[in-house]
DNA sequence: TAGGCCATCTGGTCCT
DNA sequence: AGGACCAGATGGCCTA
């Protein structure tokens, strides 16, 4: 299990967030130079909403990484001009050829097919890239060509726990409403909308999910609690 | 050099 | 039948 793994089964506690930004850059869940002192003491003081909604957290394109990742891809994309068997050095059952005439023929067509299946596979990897890069876009972590991209799985990770505090901080401002509501009642009832939102819940979640403080949700596969 | 992460190929399975 | 989805295998690149 590497450093971020562990980081991000640790959910956004102050310890993780430090852990974070220093892995993957001070801006990382809005603790960045854009974020007040005061936001950063409010980091599970008694509220567990720590991210503070600035520009860098959403800032722009990911493609950060020298190394080989989605979104930069090292071939092209289509079948035309695309080798896979020069590309790549691999084996291929279909790279072999056969003796007889006929053998050849079919394997050619086998061949044919195989490759517009590979070029399929290819896209769909593509577009799966293309649907991670869109998270990591939206997501609390440092965007500068300094800072490491985020690997697939800790974009999930992240982005599930970023999904959960985000819910949890509408919950206590929905709290928050009922409770104020309450208080001003007997003279200026806040407007309807408002008040709907302290009465209804929007996101069906768990109730696990929404109470305590600073939860750890750490719903992960056990594959990244080995060592 | 080992380990992490990734892209690609491949065959199997399921769905339309 | 063809396409989408999935998981295993393989090899390349990068970093500690």
């Amino acid at each position: 299990m590497n450093v971020s793994d562990e980081i991000l089964l640790k959910s956004i506690s102050k310890d993780a967030l430090l852990d974070l930004t220093q892995r993957y850059g001070h801006s990382a869940f809005g603790l960045g130079p854009a974020v007040s002192s005061s936001a950063r003491g409010a980091v599970c003081a008694g509220s567990c909403f720590p991210f503070t909604p600035t520009t860098d957290f959403l800032a722009g394109q990911v493609n950060t990484n020298p190394n080989t990742e989605s979104g930069g891809e090292q071939t092209s994309d289509d079948e035309d001009g695309f080798n896979p068997l020069e590309s790549r050095k691999k084996g291929s059952s279909f790279g072999e050829d056969q003796a007889s005439g006929s053998l050849i023929k079919k394997t050619k067509e086998q061949r044919s097919l195989r490759l517009s299946i590979n070029a399929r596979e290819r896209r769909r990897m593509h577009d799966l890239n293309d649907a991670l890069d869109g998270l990591r876009a939206v997501i609390p972590y440092a965007h500068s060509p300094s800072v490491r991209k985020l690997s697939k799985i800790a974009t999930l990770l992240l982005a599930k726990n970023y999904i959960l505090m985000q819910a949890q901080a509408l919950e206590e401002m929905r709290r928050l409403l009922a409770y104020l509501n309450q208080g001003q009642s007997l003279t200026s009832p806040v407007p309807a909308a408002l008040a709907t939102l302290g009465q209804t819940s929007i996101y069906p979640l768990p109730e696990s999910a929404l109470t305590g403080k600073c939860t750890t949700y750490s719903g992960t596969h056990s594959s990244l609690l080995k060592p």
